[in-house]
DNA sequence: TTGTAAGCGTTATCAG
DNA sequence: CTGATAACGCTTACAA
């Protein structure tokens, strides 16, 4: 493939007037510029984007990291980024880890790398303390409801998110009440669990392990914890689930077994997909696709200010519906 | 950012002793491997992965085109494209296009800009002759059902997954059937409203053009799909609905405006993503998160041989449920 | 086993 | 407005 030499040689000029053509700089003589944009035509030039990124020091390139791309939650995330990223000109490289921390690693590897100029961390595996030791490499940007205030972080309150949830519940006469969490380990996860410990000594109710279920991430995971339901010895008359998916795999599985919602079981989910307009799920509204946008911009913020560390919440809502 | 020379430097070695330690050579004293190795961890070093690009003249990343991420199909295929690329140390550039031609040029021009080694187009709007002209700029792979031999491709054979959906949906005695399908100008739709146009007519029916309708890609369109049945001077007594989502919205406003699946209407769709199980809607099942990891893997070898240009096709399989 | 030096293809500085 | 030329940081003959 033709080089900017090569085509400085041949339009008669020197490769940085071939350099301000291709970068749009004023002062080239029309002349000039014309001779130089014939001759890439003609060799079907096309400037090498590797040499440009080592030559200005940055690549207009930004890693998300995210455990799964299918899973409507981080998906619609993704998509958010991907939005905002096309109106600043952004590449995204995804970095899908299945929380294994290698993988994480790889991404913040790229970003001292200098591959990427910055990284999102949709969720995380790796530990708090690994991302400090990496803050001097770029930027980052956490997507989690965090208390810290070296990375800006994007996320909702997840406590006041969840108290409403648990609060429309109780105000439903419910106050034996399950809980169904994704990974316990996460940064959100805990959050939301400490929301309900909470609560529940609020109302006076002991927390009961059996109610507290992890592991809930996809529409089979409902199916296990309807199972699990049957197991209790002491059985809740609601469940607030951690995400639609879950909450649509346990009313499937309700109704199979016979189960009616809301009379003999109540149920509440976060996030709002599709999914629970379709089945009538009463649902506390995540703007997701707002998150990855957000996510994006404060990483952009980041690159211009390296301490903006804002923590950004967004709000969320209840969608009243069929199931409690 | 300490870069190769000043370890070389501090090391007490050459700079081609820190290359070949970087990379893992053979021929290097163990001594002066120990002492570069200590130079780095000490400034702590990371090598400039552009440099290392630019002088490699590869990149290891491979574009991803693809309309949106945030739909059941297209993730579902990004994941198994993602798990490939995982195995074969690849990272991922997403082009998130919205259909629009300008986003997919992106991607081919980087691919001439020696960004990625290879593209894999999910779905595209770019004219096939667009797509041959960048031919010789790399490796192309398209999901998509077609008859070309310049490019591998992958997919299901529509036609025949079409047929079996019609044949099933003729012995349980509907004649009247009306399709839903998505861009009615992609390869894929093409194929599958061909199909159904040959067996309206073998079974000796006229194709209504009111019963072939487009742009149906999401749960809403499911919706509209029902207005539009009502509105319908002879109502079809199936619909094959060209995916799970639309499908799955199409129960939902079935059931709020008094129609009986399968009773009074019968859906079948394709996909078998989890909604259609919770549904229970009788679905073709396409292996999409094959189709990613075949399409990768079909990149790779075309990526070693210039030439390879096969037609891959996966398995379907018609999953029986309650929906016909 | 090691080192020298010539690329890789741009951008940017500085002098004209 | 234009052109030399020095970076950018790594890989890889080639020579020793």
């Amino acid at each position: 493939m033709a080089n900017i030499r090569e085509i400085a040689r041949l339009a008669g000029v020197s490769v940085s007037t071939v350099s301000r053509v291709l970068n749009n700089h004023p002062y080239v003589s029309s002349k000039k510029r014309e001779a130089v944009l014939q001759t890439m035509k003609k060799l079907d030039y096309s400037p090498n984007i590797n040499a440009v990124h080592l030559s200005r020091g940055r690549t207009n390139m930004v890693g998300v990291v995210l455990p799964t791309i299918n899973h409507p939650y981080f998906s619609e995330l993704l998509e958010g980024i991907a939005e905002e990223a096309m109106h600043h000109n952004i590449q995204l490289v995804i970095f899908q880890t299945g929380y294994h921390e290698a993988k994480e690693f790889e991404a913040l590897e790229q970003l001292r790398g200098q591959l990427i100029d910055g990284v999102i961390f949709a969720s995380r595996a790796l530990s708090f303390d690994t991302l400090l030791s990496y803050k001097a490499a770029g930027p980052i940007v956490l997507c989690e409801d965090s208390d810290q205030n070296e990375f800006p972080s994007i996320s909702i309150k997840h406590v006041d998110a969840f108290n409403l949830g648990l609060g429309y519940l109780i105000s439903k006469g419910h106050e034996k009440i399950s809980i169904c969490l994704g990974r316990l380990e996460g940064t959100n996860s805990r959050k939301r669990k400490d929301a309900y410990e909470k609560k529940m000594q609020m109302i006076g109710r002991d927390v009961r392990s059996e109610w507290v279920i992890g592991q809930c991430l996809k529409i089979e995971d409902g199916k296990k914890v309807i199972d699990q339901y049957f197991k209790m010895e002491d059985r809740p008359t609601a469940f607030i689930v951690g995400n639609d998916q879950v909450a649509a795999g346990m009313m499937t599985a309700a109704k199979i077994n016979g189960l009616d919602v809301p009379e003999d079981l109540a149920i509440l989910s976060f996030d709002n997909h599709p999914i629970s307009g379709i089945l009538h799920i009463t649902t506390i509204h995540i703007p997701t696709k707002q998150l990855g946008i957000a996510a994006l911009q404060a990483l952009i913020r980041r690159s211009a200010e390296k301490e903006f560390a804002k923590k950004i919440t967004l709000p969320f809502k209840l969608i009243e519906r069929g199931s409690v």
